[in-house]
DNA sequence: CTTGGAATGTCAACAAAGCTGACGTATTGT
DNA sequence: ACAATACGTCAGCTTTGTTGACATTCCAAG
């Protein structure tokens, strides 16, 4: 493992090593399995998936988003995401209105069964955060956040960027 | 962050709204897309996917390891595994051997051409995670740790542990 | 020693969810 | 009038997960 900063770095720089790095990684991959286990469990006795979760989860976050402003946040193609919407509508968890301003889009609102089912999955979730950010404490916490928006490519902070400002 | 100056509530807990937990929620989420992104390119060009990754991933760090011990590190059905490794054994990047001691276990190590690759996707990770490490700095570094270990599920939480030992 | 069950790994077939490409329709704006 | 935009859909392919069936190997009870 060919790396640069080998001989006399500053106790500071410790955390740069690549077996901290490798730690990161890992413990970024296997956190991630948490994270999705208790929707994941929810969404299988449903037959849904994890693409109709984020789907809820982004059109609960803003109520009358069109088509092509969920896809550019969830970074799918509209193929991809149709499929998902399409059963979301048909089981009338979403609803879907031609725009007054523009006709051409169509504004998607979660109806009471979506909005139940997006607090049930969300409350779960939300759930395991809660423990894991108690057990770790406050300055964890925004040490976390801190690293998770440094690692996101730009386009995608722009949206994370976005989404946090519409609520505070 | 221009945030947390007007609630009533305690401030230590400021951390555990709802509101909180969904920005953390979200951050998790594009954060991940990040993580994944460049291994993914390297991979698409390869024909190779994130599967593929995570199994070399780990046959790195515990050369010998057994089909059945992988699986259990990854959490997905050995069928869905073998398809992988057998495309991987295929292409000459992983080397199968049978058992000395119980000839019905396979143990996997990387070949040459195996571990290049492995470097190759390793290093483009670790200068994503280095970047972001380095931007928020060894405090917020630890927190980050932190967090995603209480996050873990606890028998994904064993794995990581013991993987974790194993180069320190 | 034999034999039946548990463990390990492989093959086959199917499903979810991503992708590309092509095309149709309605609407907008130049 | 016409080009561009927003959306929906069909067809077909890939990756990666799943279950079910099966071969091989090991071990322990009879």
């Amino acid at each position: 493992m060919p790396e640069g900063s080998s001989p006399p770095m500053g106790q500071s720089l410790l955390f740069l090593t690549d077996e901290q790095l490798r730690k990161g990684i890992e413990a970024m991959f296997f956190a991630y399995r948490g994270f999705t286990a208790d929707p994941d469990r929810i969404l299988a006795q449903k037959s849904y998936g994890r693409a109709h979760h984020r789907a809820i989860h982004f059109i609960h976050r803003s109520p009358g988003t069109t088509v092509n402003n969920l896809l550019s946040i969830l970074g799918v193609t509209k193929q991809s995401l149709n499929r998902v919407l399409r059963t979301l509508i048909e089981d009338g968890l979403v609803a879907s209105t031609v725009g007054t301003r523009d006709k051409r889009e169509r504004h998607l609102h979660l109806t009471e069964t979506g909005a139940a089912l997006e607090r049930e999955l969300s409350d779960a979730q939300r759930d395991r955060m809660r423990a894991a950010y108690r057990a770790a404490g406050p300055a964890a916490v925004a040490g976390f956040r801190q690293v998770l928006e440094a690692m996101m490519d730009d386009e995608t902070r722009h949206h994370y960027e976005a989404m946090k400002e519409k609520t505070e």
